[in-house]
DNA sequence: GTATATGCAAAGGTTTTGCACAGCC
DNA sequence: GGCTGTGCAAAACCTTTGCATATAC
């Protein structure tokens, strides 16, 4: 996979050291759609590496996230880890029903520049996920 | 407080019961300049009654979040807990200063709109902060 | 060889839960 | 008096940390 030897280069050009165990962890965050959480990463790497301790996970996540190539999100069940950078993922989450949407990047720069034009605030609409009713709950719940 | 009153007869109204514990909860969300968590509450609360109990606080929150007259969000250090329909509060927290700052009515609803004419999705833009760069900090990190 | 990363265990913090008792209505 | 709400203690979580050991470079 292109992308995990492009972290793995920017985790080594940093002076910092390629284990199985971060490799493991890279690949699962790069698999994963969307979001996935520390704990779901442990168990996942688990399953091919059982010795591979949830601390372990923790830390690789800090030192990922310092070089800049995974981010963190806060979702409604927690935070939940994800690819840096990657295209602007603004994370629509349903209270209703629990189905989760991206807005396209479009979108996303359209609320960006709302808000930086009429408030001077430079959002980073990724760090949060935005909760709502999607389109089917919306119209089940009467809204209509 | 007219306020409390009005939360203590939508309680009373729907058959649950009033404790002094669960007035001084009220009592403290409602004075909450913005948010406040479940552990302030708590040692807030026992200030004036020692023996109060952090699960008493949770337990009313649930309580009274099901009743609509209080709703939570998620902020950078956690849950938050706020009167419910507070004038559509959207947060911005500033992730470099931490400074905080709020949309107004007429911002929100724009935003609002953007997202559902575009996605169908009706946002709960309150739900969780907006994170970013407030005008100084964007300014001073050349983000501009 | 040496500094970094890991595993393990333990601790810290928040939130939840079971159960007997207290107290609101 | 009956049933809900509370206090207490314990447990379930998630996340962090100290320390000895293993290992990538």
């Amino acid at each position: 996979m292109a992308d995990v030897d492009q972290v793995v280069g920017t985790l080594r050009a940093r002076g910092h050291r390629l284990t199985p165990q971060r490799e493991a962890i890279i690949h699962e965050v790069l698999r994963a759609e969307g979001h996935i959480t520390p704990q779901d990463i442990a168990r996942r790497v688990q399953r091919r590496m059982p010795a591979v301790n949830v601390s372990t996970v923790y830390r690789a996540l800090a030192t990922l996230e310092q070089l800049g190539v995974v981010q963190h999100s806060h979702l409604e069940g927690g935070a939940g880890y994800h690819r840096a950078g990657e295209g602007d993922h603004v994370h629509l989450t349903c209270s209703r029903c629990g189905s989760a949407d991206d807005l396209s990047s479009e979108e996303a720069r359209s609320l960006r520049e709302l808000i930086r034009r009429t408030h001077g605030f430079a959002p980073d609409l990724t760090h949060f996920a935005i909760s709502g009713l999607c389109a089917r709950c919306a119209a089940e719940t009467g809204v209509g």
